[in-house]
DNA sequence: CTTAGCACTCAACATGCCCAAGTGCTAACA
DNA sequence: TGTTAGCACTTGGGCATGTTGAGTGCTAAG
């Protein structure tokens, strides 16, 4: 028995079941790839390859089809990156030149990336873990509400209506606004909350009260400033791969629309800062997407904020991958500017 | 031949066929709904019905279902619209009190709406269009590159990254935005393009170039927020639904990422501005919701911004609309602050 | 206008049958 | 030791056939 034949075998029987949606058994399989041995060889060595759980009979009398594990194996060890076709690159090109705006980038991104695998696309937002406070701006939108607005240097803007309890004039907002931005211009975000304190206390007695409010409007923008997001496209596509339903489309909405679940899943996975990352079917620590498999990378600076594409565990990952990496590599190169 | 029990008739198909998914019979009709009269009379006002195309048989010997002109009639005539429950009621309270943030605000009612009915639930953000501008901001993110900010007095912020062609200095972005600020400080959004000619002719000549970056900034921003946006919440629904697959779930989750065609069919329906607008079926303007229903009302002030739901045609209507008008109603008492 | 009765239709279900695809095993072979 | 041919066996899917029950339309009487 060899082993490098019996990994063909693997091989050969996810592409064939990725491609037809149906089991595939011994016969057809010789058929179709050119291995030099005959269908009972074959049928000893898929034995062997179901001892090791790497692929399952339905039925008795079925084909075979690929387990977690097995696609897991197809994917460490036997899978080439497909390179992309000149059109799909020409697409990447010409769909994301040509805009200066992150979130603009991004939404032509995801779309693009659903498009080109034909799976939902999921991006999230470039980390700011790191972020520096460039700027920030009270607006006085009535005698007690004021808009508190945060920019931090990766562009990104967030903004809160903040009731000031008492009534306030735009020449305290003013003044208040100098004292912060002395105090915090420049911080990384994360040491807001330390920094604003010291801040405050420095504020006139007599504006201590909307100091306090304002400096805990600032907090909270800071807060989820530093929180992540996402974005996401094709959706569409789930009800494609539906039709054969081996991946029951519910619950995989639910937790795509929880993006708290997504972007755990995403952070978690991807620890291999340079590669594409994979993970199949029951990996996911989320239940809902026991069906549904996940191929994510890095991208930016230092690759900490993710992209990448869900689909049915059954798909094409090679291609996957390929188009991953490369939308990655041009959205990194981008946004380097 | 009563005219009212014809109407009661439909009203029992409906609501039978609502609630069961299964073609509904004279006979079932007569044993769940205390009728007077025997299932030999429900056939020929069913047979009447059928003729005015209000119901219809899926095939011979199988029972009626509604049409969308039934459903149509339904709503518009027999239906009345179901009071909330206490819980329901509660709920509404409880979720949607105690946030400034608008943001935030929109969030959970669209969450607290598509909990409600079990449908995928869709707002708009409120209308800019009479929106006034009430603050701009330049920062100097890079020797060449200037996020413009614009905030209008709905507490809305746009922003955008724009790249001024030539090295500018803080000491100039400074200068640049008073004359922009004494120029259109205060106008209406809509009024933008015409304003900023003038003003960038009256910059100092060494600075035009810039200037006219800036306004072309300024302006897409203006443009981007009379644009209207919307959020939804549970997607998910739709698989439910979709298990008895009258519903084919792909065209109406592109409808739901094509944000344009869903704010089209927002705007386009809701002519009444105190009522609850329905539109069923094929009486959507998109192909992709020829199977699927929304139920919109209008909120805020003069109802110009939309929240609905969309659901199956066989969705139960009367509930539908309680829930949308009951929550239409808290949003915009809580946005009236 | 309503109703009972009746003949008719037809999807859904069940039953039985056959076939093709696929398997595992054994024995022979290189 | 690995490969192969052959064979008996399993089984889901397709097909023809029959049965049932819900539902209809029509007619004639109340």
């Amino acid at each position: 028995m060899s082993e490098p034949r019996k990994l063909e075998v693997l091989r050969a029987i996810v592409e064939d079941y990725v491609h037809s949606r149906e089991p595939v058994g011994s016969k057809a399989l010789v058929e179709r790839h050119h291995l030099g041995v005959s269908s009972a060889t074959i049928r000893n060595d898929m034995a062997l390859l179901e001892e090791e759980g790497l692929i399952a009979a339905p039925h008795t009398s079925a084909g075979r089809i690929p387990t977690d594990k097995g696609y897991r194996l197809f994917v460490d060890r036997i899978s080439a990156v497909k390179p992309l076709s000149a059109a799909e690159r020409r697409a990447i090109h010409s769909l994301l030149e040509g805009s200066d705006d992150v979130e603009d980038i991004l939404e032509r991104t995801v779309r693009l990336l659903s498009q080109l695998t034909n799976q939902v696309a999921v991006v999230q937002y470039p980390h700011s873990n790191r972020a520096k406070l460039r700027h920030i701006e009270f607006v006085l939108l009535a005698p007690r509400q004021v808009l508190v607005v945060l920019i931090a240097d990766s562009g990104k803007v967030e903004q809160r209506v903040v009731d000031a309890g008492t009534d306030v004039s735009d020449e305290d907002l003013t003044l208040l606004r100098g004292r912060f931005l002395s105090g915090i211009s420049g911080a990384p975000l994360a040491h807001l909350p330390q920094l604003l304190a010291p801040v405050v206390a420095l504020c006139p007695p007599s504006l201590q009260g909307t100091a306090a409010v304002l400096a805990r409007g600032l907090d909270k923008l800071a807060e989820s400033t530093r929180d992540e997001r996402m974005m996401m496209a094709g959706t569409a596509n789930l009800a494609r791969s539906n039709v054969d339903f081996a991946l029951s489309i519910g619950p995989v909405l639910e937790a795509l629309e929880e993006q708290v679940v997504m972007l755990r899943l995403l952070s978690e996975m991807a620890e291999d800062p340079r590669g594409v990352t994979v993970s199949i079917g029951r990996e996911n620590p989320y239940d809902g997407l026991s069906e549904a498999s996940v191929v994510a990378t890095g991208y930016g600076p230092g690759a900490a904020a993710k992209i990448g594409i869900l689909g049915p565990t059954r798909m094409d990952y090679p291609s996957s991958m390929a188009a991953v990496r490369a939308v990655a590599r041009y959205l990194s190169r981008i946004l380097g500017n």
